[in-house]
DNA sequence: TGCTGGCACTCGAACGCACCGAGTGCCAGG
DNA sequence: CCTGGCACTCGGTGCGTTCGAGTGCCAGCA
């Protein structure tokens, strides 16, 4: 077991290398930290931690720098959720002030986030299948062309052309777009295909192919749309990302650049509650030098969607943390009013 | 003037130096290609392409790397634009092949662009201006809240949400959404404002507030959008930029962050044709070591967007050119069978 | 006049080397 | 269990040397 000094000196290592981004010595820490013990004793405790495995010297006369393992206890245990400041606090509403609509809201959340940050933002479109139906629309475009819309409780939009198997009169398409409606609005997305099933059976037998294609696209949608969306920014941070740039941030660049990666990154982190994860911890090889700070945001109490930054392992996360949260709740206010 | 010989030698510096990377030299010069004279004739060749600007020497006792001025007439009048290879043809069918929406469309756009140049891709949605009405639908989601959705004949799709001052019946809404399709659908977005003018007067007083505050959100969404969204990719390809790594790729991350300067990017290309801007013909100043190359494409014969590539001035200006152009000609076919 | 071979010169890249100093592990003593 | 002392390691830095690709210039030749 660790004592609490040695907690201390791991605490003081991470913070200080976070901030220098050099490997730290225990000279320098017993001066930049009050530890009331003198280097010596400090180098006994880094062997130890080094045994342990929170922390390794780049070189065998180097300072020490925090390994995954090292920040991870970090996290767990050593440090908080900074809470922003309230110039902060206040920078988020000024810029979420006026978004007119979802992309604009995605959008808006993205640049702040990577700004806030100064790292990588990454935001989820709300999900289809865990948001409630506001509206279906049918839209006939010519006789057999028709144009599904569909409206989320999130404000989401989807939209999809169908090209029907035979001319759809004015009134059916009234009648099915009433009865559509009537089912599903205000159920989730995810009950539609049980409560959509019978219904081509109350259809005339000339209808009845034009229903069935209008419900399969609406179902192929639901099951499309489930890949869900994301929106990224703040990639020039990676920049700032180290000294040996391009090995570290080409494999980066190349996994935010895949949407399948970045959207098993989020759902990956549990559902409520923030999810850390720190390098190796990370599936994907082209992150395990980064972290990931994600949370779930939503309208109301459920999480109808991800986001989080992407940064490099020696992140300060506290901060961070702190600034990811209250993004997610200030997103989630937002949707829930519009 | 400069003679026929002397353009030869600026193209092979050109070709080598965007082969290798690396100055090159009157005697590499003459070995690779068979220009049929000495590399002392190439050395004064090269002292007079200097003189003129076309080149330049990195270091005094170096080879010659092509200058923009260089790489301008060299595009001008020692290229063409090189067809693609019939493999990459049928790349693009198959990678647009099955694309469901415009967001689709767009995005596997950006990829396949990104792919076959190995640069940045940028990709400019339909623009609303340009494009022309399909419908507009009219949503009542509660007594006095809208959605207006607009139709565009490229397949893009936009929506906002309206708060009505006062309720509005079905029978009014119907008789707005009907009028309202039977002015504009078919005509250019562009000449909504004028077409809607005086609709307002022809409803009831009661109606009346409603139906102008419809309008104007229509009206403010044509403004809005035509700040137009577009989609980047491949941005990983920058680490393939040069070896003077995070200078270079750090002002070219920020500046595609910003849509403003990438819109503006793609605004200067000439409607019609292909636009190249070397270097320092970038007004942004983070560009003046890339080099854009943009094109028009749309459903018709007119261009209802842009769309190119961003990568280092040292680039492979035919093949960029002809990929570039391949992949417009096939987006706007897609968008006019949609 | 224009091309060519020859020649002296330049200068960045690569290499070797010595030095410096931050940092370490270990140990004896309090 | 903490501390001061001490010998040791090793990466970073600065400096001088060498190497070679590349240049400019010039005299000679067609």
């Amino acid at each position: 077991m660790l004592s609490e000094r040695r907690l201390e000196v791991l605490r003081a290592i991470v913070q200080d290398y976070v901030g220098t981004e050099e490997p730290v010595g225990s000279k320098a820490l017993t001066e930049r930290h009050r530890l009331g013990v003198s280097p010596a004793t400090v180098r006994n405790d880094m062997a130890v931690l080094e045994d342990e495995g929170f922390i390794a010297q780049p070189h065998t006369s180097a300072g020490r720098i925090p390994t995954d393992k090292g920040y991870r206890l970090f996290v767990d245990k050593l440090a908080g959720v900074k809470p922003l400041s309230s110039p902060e606090r206040r920078a988020i509403q000024n810029f979420m002030d006026g978004a007119v609509d979802l992309d604009d809201v995605v959008g808006r959340t993205v640049r702040l986030l990577a700004q806030l940050t100064r790292q990588v933002a990454v935001v989820q479109y709300p999900s289809l299948t865990r948001s409630t139906v506001r509206h279906v629309e049918l839209l006939a475009l010519a006789p057999a062309r028709l144009m599904l819309v569909l409206i989320t409780d999130t404000g989401r939009v989807e939209q999809r052309m169908i090209d029907c198997p035979a001319p759809f009169g004015e009134a059916s398409l009234a009648d099915l777009r009433a009865r559509l409606n009537s089912r599903v609005v205000g159920r989730r997305f995810a009950d539609v295909p049980q409560l959509v099933q019978e219904l081509p059976e109350s259809f005339d037998s000339e209808d009845r192919g034009t229903v069935s294609t209008v419900l399969s696209t609406l179902l192929e949608t639901l099951v499309e749309e489930t890949e869900e969306r994301l929106m990224i920014g703040g990639t020039s941070n990676l920049t700032r990302f180290g000294h040996d740039f391009p090995v570290m941030i080409r494999p980066v660049l190349e996994a935010l650049e895949e949407q399948v990666v970045l959207l098993k990154l989020l759902g990956e982190a549990t559902d409520s509650g923030m999810t850390v994860r720190i390098g190796h911890e990370n599936a994907h090889e082209g992150l395990n030098s980064t972290s990931v700070v994600a949370v779930g945001y939503g309208s109301g109490d459920e999480a109808v969607a991800k986001l989080g930054v992407v940064g490099p392992t020696r992140m300060d996360y506290p901060g961070t943390m702190g600034a990811v949260r209250a993004v997610a709740r200030y997103v989630g206010q937002i949707l829930a009013e519009s």
